[in-house]
DNA sequence: TATGCCGGGCG
DNA sequence: CGCCCGGCATA
């Protein structure tokens, strides 16, 4: 008769792993397809519960949590409802730095996000020009801008030797043993295809492509997600996955997730088990914290060749008025326990006595 | 460290 | 079910 109240979607579920990935998209995917994103013209949606199952990143959470891979979503200002989520490809290796590699020769180009747009220009002034003539109707003098077309264009780099031609998603072989060091790091398109295990695949075209892999030797672990539509390995609506995003808009705070790694239990020396097998949310909320480097795994030694992550921003859906909505935070209230004291426990209500929710002092 | 309580085990 | 408790997150 009684069901003890549980916000189980709000609570953080152990993970056991290590490693951490970032989700990276060229654009916003608002392809009619499974995990597609909304653009946030949708203002109805901020801030709405709705809004965040908008959002499929958090679907890509969790289809990443079965492969042990942090998300760490960006929160960016308030005045824009949009998030940015990383996720960072860590290839094998016991040191993986989330910095993002000086890239051979790259060429600068910003290109317009808007739906179905995709026009790509040289210059900042020139695509902004385009997004608030084009897009946003304001056909007003050139300067006025509140800086809104920021938001609908990303800066993107191309390695001018592949140029736009190949369109195959970065996707970092994690299998493959660790390479030797290397003082510049492959062009993406030469990053070897999916090595082997398993490769999944979602048939939305919005899919966010995602590799991952375990920076601990412990555990193998590969996952591709998205990527393609259907079975083919290469979508045309994946390419932009290619570009190596930078957003720039420095200002986002991080409300980084991530995984622990193994058992932190009492005493069973459970390093290297693993059991990914819980449930998995993310918190919106945004630390004071800002970005700090890696939080999964330090660098010990071993002198194998180290690699970084690609980092790619993505534009999604805002989170917004989310202050209540972290994880479960310990309601202020006293309960039976501290109220009646140990020493009466016979006073304390009945689920405080099992140590369940306490049902007298709720909060 | 103390508190709150989820998840699970037992009868 | 009622009841208890390990263990964990949090304060
Ligand atoms: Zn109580």
């Amino acid at each position: 008769m009684m069901s003890w109240s549980r916000n189980d979607s709000n609570r953080f579920q152990r993970l056991s792993a290590a490693g951490s990935s970032i989700i990276f998209h060229a654009s916003i995917p608002t392809a009619e397809a499974p995990g597609k994103l909304k653009n946030r013209d949708d203002k109805k949606l901020v801030s709405t519960d709705k809004e965040k199952n908008q959002n499929g990143f958090t679907t890509a959470s969790e289809r990443l949590r079965g492969h042990r891979v942090a998300v760490e979503p960006y929160l960016s200002p308030e005045t824009l409802p949009s998030l940015l989520t990383s996720v960072s490809v860590f290839p094998p290796g016991p040191c993986a730095s989330r910095f993002i590699p000086p890239f051979n020769s790259m060429k600068v180009m910003f290109k317009c996000l808007w739906k179905n747009c995709g026009k790509v220009l040289s210059t900042a002034a020139g695509i902004q020009r385009h997004i608030r003539t084009v897009h946003l109707g304001r056909n007003c003098d050139s300067d006025w801008s509140d800086g809104e077309e920021d938001f609908y264009y990303t800066e993107i780099k191309l390695n001018t030797d592949e140029g736009l031609g190949g369109p195959s998603p970065a996707t970092p072989s994690v299998l493959s043993p660790p390479l030797p060091p290397h003082p510049h790091p492959p062009p993406l398109s030469h990053l070897p295809p999916v090595a082997g295990g398993d490769a999944h695949r979602s048939p939305a075209q919005n899919s966010i492509g995602i590799s991952v892999a375990k920076d601990n030797h412990g555990g193998v672990c590969n996952g591709r997600l998205g990527g393609g539509g259907g079975a083919t390995p290469l979508s045309r609506s994946a390419p932009s996955a290619l570009y190596l995003i930078h957003a720039d808009h420095a200002y986002q705070a991080t409300a980084p997730v991530s995984i622990p790694s193994a058992d932190s239990g009492g005493g069973g020396p459970a390093v290297g088990s693993f059991t990914p097998t819980n449930s998995f949310s993310i918190s919106w909320q945004s630390p004071p914290v800002t970005f700090t480097g890696n939080s999964v795994s330090p660098c010990k030694s071993q002198s194998l060749g180290e690699q970084r992550p690609q980092t790619i921003a993505v534009l999604s859906s805002p989170p917004r008025a989310t202050a209540a909505i972290s994880r479960k935070v310990r309601g202020e209230g006293k309960k039976c326990r501290k109220v009646y004291g140990m020493e009466n426990r016979d006073m304390w209500c009945t689920a405080c006595r099992w140590k369940k929710a306490c049902q007298r002092f709720t909060d």
